[in-house]
DNA sequence: ATACTACTCCCCCAAATCAGGTTATTTTTA
DNA sequence: TAAAAATAACCTGATTTGGGGGAGTAGTAT
């Protein structure tokens, strides 16, 4: 078989360790190959583009750039590849601000190594590898809470409010007056205890109202 | 071992066949428990609470209410257990609606057996199960467009307009001038060829520019 | 039967915000 | 060093917002 079908995998990762690990458990798994190793992006970022990687592991606590800053860089140097984070870190801002800014994946340090051989033929088959209190949390954000103190209507008015609609547009597409909106409006301003638009979508944004 | 410490799972799914594949399934895997499997929620509403699973496989299409329709009611019976929605479909709406609906994880019927009992023991240990193809498309959702004709500022005040704030409020936690907030707002409709808040809100959304 | 909740609609008011036009300077970046 | 981005100003008129009050109807629960 050619090695020319091989996967193409790239590393930023700065514990050498580590990385001289990672380079060790792919380079050795038939159908991958590494094709570049960085301890940094500045490091990478001169190379990277030529080593055309498949899919590139990428660490996020990096000296200089950080791995999540550095991602939209790194789209604009290999837009074709995929993007898997490697990382201790599990906190929801990083991994949010990380698949904002195009990861394919997330996985946390403790991966077993098999796992993430499969976790980069995963991505290559259209999957979206997450270790798995990641992809709980990525689910979470999606759900509501149960114990919100408003009533249906109210949720839905406050959603159409947080499209940026004006009330009297929301009374229209909701065939209401635009009375009723009002008062639909100084309830939930009464039961979120705020005082504007920006507040209330806030606090109901915050506590998963909406 | 105790049989009591058994996970207790409950199945709704209409088609006979697939349904008793399941309970034949889990039930005949050792750490795992049948307590109810029913063809629809109608039939499952009287008895699933008594039942006391820890979680439950949901089928999507079923006759009557649907699955996903029949979440909130389903968490509202049995707050406590997970919920795994079991399905052909792949359509996105269909995934967030049961994500935002309470759903805990999402799988295709093409999941292998083993796969089904992995992704139970998953949920249970704080896991959000999904299949590959599921967790692609839950993690396209969190991506921008790279292609946005929006500056880096226009983004960010977009972002800030879609949060409800004013236009002064935006100039004062950006540091700039009301002015200056009021150009870019002018920029940003001329780019998006609209002309209000939520018309700029509603195509900044839906290309993911914001 | 009754109390409660949700939803609906009405009046008033003042203040603030929004949309659109035009021009121009300073920074930043390619 | 050009080009692009970010900044700021001045003008106008229409629209929206937040807050005050009150009130009727339907459905649900007790």
């Amino acid at each position: 078989m050619s090695r020319d079908l091989d996967i193409r995998v790239c590393i930023i990762e700065d514990d050498e360790t580590i990385r001289e690990g990672y380079v060790y458990l792919i380079g050795n798994t038939p159908g991958y190959k590494v094709v570049g190793s960085y301890p940094s992006f500045e490091d990478a970022a001169k190379k990277i583009a030529s080593d055309d990687p498949d899919v590139l592991l990428l660490d996020v606590e990096l000296p200089g750039i950080s791995g999540i800053d550095a991602l939209p860089k790194i789209k604009k140097l290999i837009p074709e590849a995929y993007i898997l984070i490697l990382t201790v870190y599990e906190q929801d801002i990083l991994i949010f601000r990380a698949l904002g800014n195009g990861a394919s994946g997330y996985l946390t340090k403790n991966t077993p190594p098999e796992k993430i051989i499969s976790a980069i033929q995963e991505v290559m088959e259209g999957g979206g590898p997450m270790s798995a209190h990641i992809a709980r949390m990525v689910i979470s954000s999606f759900q509501r809470n149960e114990a919100s103190p408003l009533t249906r209507r109210e949720t839905e008015i406050l959603e159409q409010i947080a499209t940026g609609k004006s009330r009297k547009r929301i009374a229209q597409e909701l065939f209401i007056d635009l009375e009723t909106v009002k008062s639909h409006i100084k309830n939930i301003y009464h039961k979120l205890n705020v005082h504007s638009k920006a507040d209330a979508i806030k606090t109901a944004k915050d506590n998963k109202f909406i």
